[in-house]
DNA sequence: CAGATTGTGTAGAACGTTCTACAATCTCTT
DNA sequence: AAGAGATTGTAGAACGTTCTACACAATCTG
């Protein structure tokens, strides 16, 4: 069809010759740098403009910076990472810097591929969320590249964290669930995997559940089922505790996905929420808002700690070099499926 | 603390250096090129896994390919997206190529702001999912790179298309509806936007609409609420469409999660579902399938899209010139917010 | 056995930036 | 008037690849 002539890219070399100076002097108003005029900042800015000029951020990763971030998430369906990755782009739109976000899928071994794909594409600093990659692979990893753990509690010195205060998490839903009058109240949890993480999130709100439980008093009562953050995991956990004899009163489930899941094998035994079942989440993902569906959850402020762990990840490519941990305080919100539990 | 001394990455020059040879041998073997002899080949293989060396994407990239292929999303919430992303990335697992998201928002300057960021990484090919950012400026991006079009039913040289047959999954609901007996059947839409796209998917879908109610000699009753494809566009469609006096009997939201707005209006104001009001989504999500909405939908075979995406780009990227449209066949998976209408 | 052909390897110039040296000019000081 | 700074500009070497052009040797052809 059409010739198809290949445009050829406006370099910095075109910009240069077009405002008459060097390309040094050019680069120089790109970083704008010391030792360049006002006046020939404002010609070549002109020439820029006029051009349509856009340095190629590849070649500047040759060099230094690429100008881009890597979010690397299991799975891009958790509404949940929607809130990380908001924060962490809004955190960033002021600069030039550009967020890409790598899906890898649950196993570790696509997990470092992908990680190491990033750093081959000269990226300047990773965001790893709840990585199932090892620890030590995530440690080589940073020892690279500036990076930034969501999520998992285990802290080094190679990389900064960013967690929710998972502890506190479920001890609000403990709480609450123990106010409304319930003793019964069991956890569904995710299967430890390996990777040396020793604080995993789920491993976290686990404990805090046994830790609350036991506050009140309730340590005959600890049911825990543990299989993984998802829908279909959640269901096979929902059956397990709900076919015992002693059956639960209160279902809290380590995450929203979970509880949607549990929320099937509920109806599937024909039990009222939250007449028969009170069910909490964790998360507060738009899933548990829907109207049908209406879940009391555990807000754990994912749009902050995206914001933080740009922060965090920007101060590190300036060079600190100690580790820092935050850690966001977790809300609970109540919505329609906790209340009393039934009558005796 | 510690020293941080950046580990130099290994080169080509360093595998080079290692096995006896020159750059340039170590370059053909990496791509297999012609002009290298079997055993040269095995002794650069042995240094290059010896020394864990992994080419510079980025530097490749300066030079022809960067293996890496760009999906720009306006958000990364919708579910449908998880499934292209994995019918793309699963197309092309067993190369070397890699898929990285970059989410933009729904304004058409984001949007192009970050298709240019993604040239200027060096990205080898485009897949835009029903891409905001004008026609215009999508066929300016399609002439620098390898692109493909998801969702939109424009064609243009410049760049290959694949589509859902949305006029046919219009007519597969609309006929649905009529067939347990509705008459009264109402649609939400997406307002139409600039950018001079005339053949949006909610376009056509409505169209669909259109067009199968006249096959039924139900054209007295079409009405169209266009508001956005969000929950909070399909909550105030949905009241727009059932405060009427003459309200609808059944509602064809033209997506899933507008589909749970229109639910949350239903609510509201007291409908039961399927008893009072019918409800349709698109997109067949996962939302439709969790247990309290079981929400009657229509799949398009995100994962195949993607997948068709994938291969067109390959097959762009190595020289076709000729554009293609693909359209994958809508199947209709009916659940429970549909039933016969109301008694009068 | 001369010339042509084929096979296998290397040198070195790109690609588009950044950034270290250094050169040239100007402005003060004394 | 002669240095000493300060300021503003440029040349050119990286960065890690790919790939064209060519050199050399081995093999074939008549």
């Amino acid at each position: 069809m059409k010739p198809q002539i290949a445009v050829r890219r406006v370099t910095i070399a075109d910009v240069a010759r077009h405002a008459g100076v060097s390309t040094a002097a050019v680069s120089k108003v790109l970083r704008n740098a010391y030792g360049v005029s006002a006046e020939m900042t404002e010609r070549v800015q002109s020439s820029i403009a006029q051009l349509g000029y856009r340095p190629h951020a590849a070649a500047r990763g040759m060099r230094g910076r690429s100008f881009t971030i890597g979010l690397l998430l299991d799975n891009i369906r958790n509404p949940f990472y929607g809130d990380i990755l908001d924060g962490v782009t809004d955190a960033l739109a002021k600069t030039d810097f550009q967020v890409l976000v790598g899906s890898a899928g649950f196993s570790p071994r696509h997990q470092s591929r992908l990680a190491d794909a990033m750093i081959d594409r000269a990226m300047d600093g990773l965001v790893l969320v709840a990585p199932s990659m090892s620890r030590s692979q995530v440690i080589a990893t940073a020892k690279t590249v500036p990076t930034v753990v969501v999520g998992h509690h285990d802290t080094a010195d190679e990389y900064d964290s960013v967690v929710d205060d998972d502890m506190a998490g479920a001890a609000l839903v403990v709480d609450h669930l123990v106010t409304l009058g319930h003793q019964r109240i069991a956890h569904t949890s995710a299967t430890a995997t390996e990777g040396q993480w020793t604080r995993r999130p789920e491993q976290v709100r686990s404990d805090g559940y046994r830790q609350a439980m036991h506050r009140h008093h309730l340590d005959g009562a600890v049911r825990i089922a543990a299989t993984s953050y998802s829908e279909e995991g959640g269901y096979r956990a929902g059956r397990e505790l709900l076919d015992r004899p002693d059956r639960p009163t209160a279902i809290f489930a380590g995450a929203d996905i979970a509880a949607v899941g549990v929320l099937r094998a509920a109806y599937e035994l024909g039990l009222r929420i939250p007449g028969d079942l009170s069910l909490v989440g964790y998360d507060n993902t738009t899933i548990a808002s829907i109207a049908p569906i209406n879940l009391t959850s555990v807000d754990q402020a994912g749009h902050d700690m995206g914001a933080t762990a740009a922060r965090l990840l920007r101060e590190r490519m300036d060079g600190r070099s100690r580790s820092v941990l935050t850690s966001a305080a977790p809300r609970l919100i109540i919505r329609n499926t906790t209340g009393p539990p039934p009558g005796p």
